[in-house]
DNA sequence: AATGAATGAGCCTTCATTCAT
DNA sequence: AATGAATGAAGGCTCATTCAT
């Protein structure tokens, strides 16, 4: 059943099925051959691929990282104003493709594999600092550079604060009411800057 | 040479272990071996004392959640007014026993176990529900209840956000910078709340 | 791009290929895809052509041997009398080519492949016996048939030997040194003859 | 059916049923896993004594050299002139013990993996310095210096091919006919010395 | 003629767990 | 009480070989 420029397919194939197979078993301990088989190929395959496990997991990581980069980018691009364009990034770190548990789930195994990988810890400090970057250029524009940073890391803070609860607890607000808490949170800010001049 | 009553040193010894090794390797991916070396023991001993390897994690995530209520206890009841116990809950958060390295990296694998392990979840629920009613028992005393919901929310939030960039990222604020802008959104609300009366 | 004719010239390449590969390895643990890479093919070509590892390094060893037959050819040729042939035979067993890193690995390669492989076996008998029939047959002009046998063992033997040691040893004697010991061996026992009458 | 002080039966197994084995095989392909069961264990077992496959051949390795060692020892030992002690040598070299099949195929495989491998032809090559050595301290008290390299460098070949040709070759000499031919090849040295004073 | 694609079989190694002492 | 001994089960990875194109 050998066909050619496969290699695509496959690729895709087999990412697809890494996300889902750790979204289903919540854990990073899963097997090469399981991916394997939720991609519908033979784990000899898969290393044909990718070479490696970790290669598998790395590419896997850079598509969560890459469509969330684009989810922000559609959601920014639209926004015209500083104040618009924050809530947008808010809004797409919260988009629903984001949420779904699988997401989530591979989210934090990332988190943890980020502990012991340098390569890991690279994707993610990638994402952290674009994260940053993109908040400070757009706080700076309303407050002093000073008070741009504070709302700049609490602001993430809290986006990854309730990106875990809302994995993990049950009880945790719900999308909508998390957008809203986060927004309100810049809010606040700028009351304060109204008040005090 | 077997003594008596070593059963509760065991354990401990055993416990401490779990807590470094998982700081030192920065995964669950730990063998028993490895724990038990560390501990001084052999692994046949440590399952004798634990029965398997969950219950050994189990154990260790459990001591965690315990010094934890400790620290708030302590720190909560040596404060005399609603707001001074809160920004007690948050100092305790982030009391630097629960910042050292391993501790951090035992938290986030103990998230990631919660995403497949009712057990582990279970625990993780019972700190949580206890933060949570915590914050909201001492918020009611200065907000409307909608309001106070939404304030515990965001404080938990911000808490757990700051907690995991601490372990993950080499930018993140320090801990008294942490501390500050947490208290900063306590305050936030007070100030929104003074001015719409 | 498919070409006319180019079987003659894919064998050969493989078969050079293996004999640079062993030599380059140290071991016959090397794997078609290796061997075809170095050839500048595909490794399914490689079967297509040979059918099978196996005969892939049968193909190489009947090459080896072959080199070798022509050499021995070449330089008893030229060689005049029956000592003078013995000698040719000596210094053709340590020509230089034949002396090559790569091909003294493959024959050692070979010999432990012997062991349980027949047709390799029989390849290595078919040279071995020629070796010695060779040389008995020009031993017989000068020495009684028993002395004759004897002389036959004993060259055989050492060239075997310094073969060996030449692609093992570091401190083995150099090319030109082995030539004369062996040359020496039949020396001596012509001495010998010569004071027995 | 754990059993304490099972550890040097255990080791000693496995490193004869390596020797046996490799026999029997007649490669170095053999998996961990054929010799555990030909030593009577599980696979795990093996690697918990020795580490690896690596190690296991090794130490097969060293007890063959070893069991050598003692076996020249003994042989020379035993004799009281120069002469002697080198044709004790000899025979030593061509023991029943050093002749079976098995232990034959296994030096012939140890050759090659020297090929590749650094601790292993360190382990042959104290094998080949000690023969060395020993050849020359006692050719040195019959011949001059120079003369005594050259043979012992003979008897050191001729030793070594003859061994490889009885592993390989039907028609190569049996033992006893070894041994003298050998043994032959110091005499004819002493005769060319006693010619020419 | 030539190759990318595909796989089954197998190997080394690790590990939680149990058992005899 | 404590441990060395022992194993079954698995997992990552490799490779000769075959198939579709």
């Amino acid at each position: 059943m050998p066909k050619y420029g496969m290699e695509p397919l496959r690729r895709k194939a087999m990412i697809d099925a890494t996300i889902v197979e750790i979204g289903a078993a919540g854990t990073l301990d899963i097997t090469v051959s399981q991916i394997a088989r939720r991609a519908g190929m033979s784990s000899a395959l898969a290393h044909y691929y990718f070479g490696s496990k970790d290669q598998i997991f790395l590419a896997a990581m850079r598509q969560i990282l890459e469509v969330f980069r684009q989810e922000v980018k559609a959601q920014v691009g639209a926004a015209t104003s500083p104040t618009d364009r924050i809530r947008a990034i808010i809004n797409a770190s919260f988009a629903s493709d984001q949420f779904k548990h699988e997401i989530v789930a591979a989210w934090l195994t990332f988190y943890v594999r980020a502990l012991h990988s340098d390569e890991v810890k690279r994707l993610l400090d990638v994402y952290a600092r674009r994260l940053h970057s993109n908040l400070l250029f757009n706080l700076r524009q309303i407050f002093d550079d000073v008070t741009a940073e504070k709302v700049a890391q609490g602001l993430a803070a809290m986006i990854d604060g309730f990106y875990i609860r809302h994995a993990l607890q049950d009880f945790a607000p719900a999308r909508p009411d998390v957008c809203l808490l986060v927004t309100d949170y810049l809010d606040l800010w700028l009351e304060r800057k109204a008040l005090n001049g």
